[in-house]
DNA sequence: AAAAAAACATACCAAGTGGTATGTTTTAAA
DNA sequence: TTTAAAACATACCACTTGGTATGTTTTTTT
């Protein structure tokens, strides 16, 4: 990689962190810079301003990692009902970066920015409509393979069950435990089955 | 009610507008005295600081709406599935003064403070608390009334109720269109009645 | 009516904010 | 090897932030 590339993306990366730990609107630009050991003239140079930093988070941070970790799985021929718990668990028990009482990067930033920043919530929708139309696919798969009831509402299902997520992600500060993630997780497996022909 | 009693309230009432609108960290003192019309002087005799006073919206206006608005109506004797179920269509539909773009004041406040204020996340967990502790219960009197069925595990229900509500919220801010407020309520009442012996 | 406390008003400030102007150094093209 | 553009560095700035110091006015108590 070129160093300027480098630059870029360690700044990126850094003020990724950050702002996980302290939220957008909270993380100043010194903070980046201190953390990075980039200067304001590096930073400058390598965007507009703080919000186009963000933006390029959300692209080219965010974007990736759920896509190929959390969407393209979902993209199998396998039970859908599996498929969308698996993903689940994953997000809330095994993965080492996300912390609890942190909660989820990208609904961090929906509603930290997206009333009010046309930008920012153009970005993050996009996101989240990519997500919901993956699991919504799996689910019409799942009807075609005989895992999945006939009648049930694939689209109403996906925003029930991103819903939830989302949501316990922000119950997860409150409580800083996972018993509740486990909690929420029994009973997605029990929603799940109801829409399974073999639940 | 007393003169400073009444200034005290009108800058309680018009900053919880102001923050709902715009955020917590993003409304400033300069904010809140002006549009409150009040002066810095009466505003700092009656709190200690700007999060004293974020801890007494809470207190003052967000708790006595949630309890009386919300908890109590949970404490009658008839069926769970359909007392919860107006509870969420009233909240999500109904309320008039929460907008859909703005999401949950609640919520608002957990995701943009409780990770980094012990204050606001002590408050906050107990307002939960109550709300989740109302509907465990409410639950559990559906069992004893024949409403639910035996097998229910009360508390990871109302948890997983719960994070379906915050999260729609948190959905709401993004899509802007109260058809996924629908389709939620839809999911919602089908996973409801699977608790149900009726259902 | 005098005194004291409560309630409010004004002026000020240090620290931090995102952002710019103007450099210097490094890299790569000629 | 010169030259020009890319990449980075430093100093500065206007503005906003929450908060304080020091008043004045209004209420209440005696």
């Amino acid at each position: 990689m070129k160093k300027a590339a480098a630059t870029r993306l360690h700044i990126l990366q850094k003020a990724f962190e950050l702002i996980y730990n302290q939220g957008y609107q909270t993380t100043s630009l010194d903070d980046i810079l201190a953390t990075t050991q980039v200067t304001k003239g590096a930073f400058y140079y390598h965007f507009k301003n703080k919000d186009e930093m963000g933006i390029a988070i959300i692209e080219e941070m965010l974007k990736p990692v759920i896509t190929s970790g959390y969407i393209a799985p979902l993209e199998k021929e396998a039970n859908p009902v599996e498929l969308i718990y698996e993903m689940m668990q994953h997000l809330l028990l095994k993965n080492e970066f996300l912390k609890i009482e942190l909660g989820c990067p990208a609904a961090n930033f929906v509603q930290e920015m997206a009333p009010w920043h046309e930008q920012f919530s153009k970005v993050l929708s996009e996101l989240t409509a990519t997500w919901e139309k993956t699991i919504a696919e799996s689910l019409e798969k799942g009807k075609r393979n005989g895992y999945i009831q006939k009648d049930v509402n694939s689209k109403q299902a996906t925003i029930f069950i991103l819903s939830g997520y989302w949501g316990i992600r922000n119950l997860g500060k409150l409580e800083k435990d996972t018993a509740i993630y486990k909690a929420y997780l029994k009973q997605l497996k029990h929603y799940l089955s109801s829409l399974s022909t073999a639940g």
